[in-house]
DNA sequence: CACATATGTCACCATAAGGTGACAAAAGGA
DNA sequence: TCCTTTTGTCACCTTATGGTGACATATGTG
């Protein structure tokens, strides 16, 4: 074998994702990412320190959470201008295609509700850092304070993770669709209802 | 040790609900149960036939969902007459309510998205009736034929699950606060809203 | 070259899991 | 009473896990 540290290491971090991606959580283990990566699991011990740093370096060093300029579909300032019903809509469908198009964050996010771990805590962060961003891009201060606005955006994410987590295991919720467009569309077209009728139409910040 | 089958049964039973609810899936399998129970493993295949068999017992001897008497909040007639977007609005208060009392609903919820187990297989099923009742007993053909209807509730339903599910685990989402009444007040206004605009008011079925 | 360190391999431990076969002792029918 | 069935107990197997100590060899430094 090739001495590299670096190179194991990086088969390691590897080896994490494909298992997160292919198995879930639920065979997620030491010895299970050991052999995945083909390399003795004392040395994750050596290099890492444990599951949760391996968790910890791993989470942070993808990028398992949509960017702003992903869900604004380009650069932000195209939206500048726009009614801010409007242009939440258009970050909430994007926001639910850049999830569902990430398996290993649906993964993460699945795993949260049943365990609060390292890689929890970590996208906890890089979530709340993103939604923090979104509104100071996006929103203005009178905006927010038109009550519900927050709320009513949590709710319609919230469905979204739901849908999204929920379509690995299941093929429809009621009466949509999650794994074909068609089903998603509609949700889309939902949401946007929503934004349309239930959110300020006051320009964007 | 007295010999009665049936109220080991009942034992094993009880050791389910109680380990599910305090402990959640994460440790849950046949050793703990039998732990849990003070009866010794090999009943439990004998009597049950192995977990599978055990879970679906289970499953089938509680009430895990709620039933259509709870979320109209009484008798579903006093909601008769009323404009459909109301009534659909209470109904979703109340299911919220109902599913947030009920920890091992919840549990399996979560599990649900990480393992379709039997427990998922029998709770998909109740869960299919009881969507199929209200929408016979509360939504009249018109209603439904009004495009986007279905699809808002499914988005709300899939939110309020995830928030409830969520909230086992962290203590808000967003800016609402999950471990609060204050917190829940605030999305059951936020849900009244969107029905409110988003859903026809023609007078329930 | 000689040496120390970094890298990788191997064997092993304790613990716990799911699962099964053999046995002991009640319960009840003939 | 004797015999069968049911209920419960116990001991054991295999497999897998997380974790660690001891060793071998490659690498590069003095």
């Amino acid at each position: 074998m090739a001495r590299d540290r670096q190179a194991t290491e990086k088969k390691i971090l590897k080896a994490v994702g494909k298992l997160l991606a292919d198995e879930g959580f639920r065979k997620f283990g030491i010895n299970a990412v050991a052999r995945q990566a083909h390399v003795d699991k004392v040395l994750i011990y050596r290099y890492f320190g444990g599951m949760p740093h391996l968790l910890r370096a791993y989470a942070e060093a993808g990028t398992y959470w949509p960017t702003i300029e992903e869900v604004a579909g380009g650069d932000p300032e195209r939206l500048r201008g726009k009614p801010l019903n409007e242009t939440v809509a258009t970050l909430l469908c994007n926001f639910s295609r850049a999830i569902r198009k990430r398996p290993v964050t649906l993964e993460i996010l699945a795993w949260e509700t049943i365990e609060r771990n390292e890689m929890a805590k970590v996208l906890e962060k890089v979530r709340e850092d993103f939604s923090k961003d979104l509104v100071r891009v996006f929103v203005s201060g009178q905006d927010v304070a038109v009550g519900e606005f927050a709320t009513v955006v949590s709710l319609l994410t919230a469905g979204i993770n739901y849908l999204a987590v929920r379509s690995r295991k299941f093929g429809r919720y009621g009466n949509v669709n999650l794994r074909s467009e068609e089903g998603w569309r509609r949700l889309e077209s939902a949401i946007l209802t929503i934004c349309e009728r239930c959110i300020g139409s006051g320009v964007a910040a």
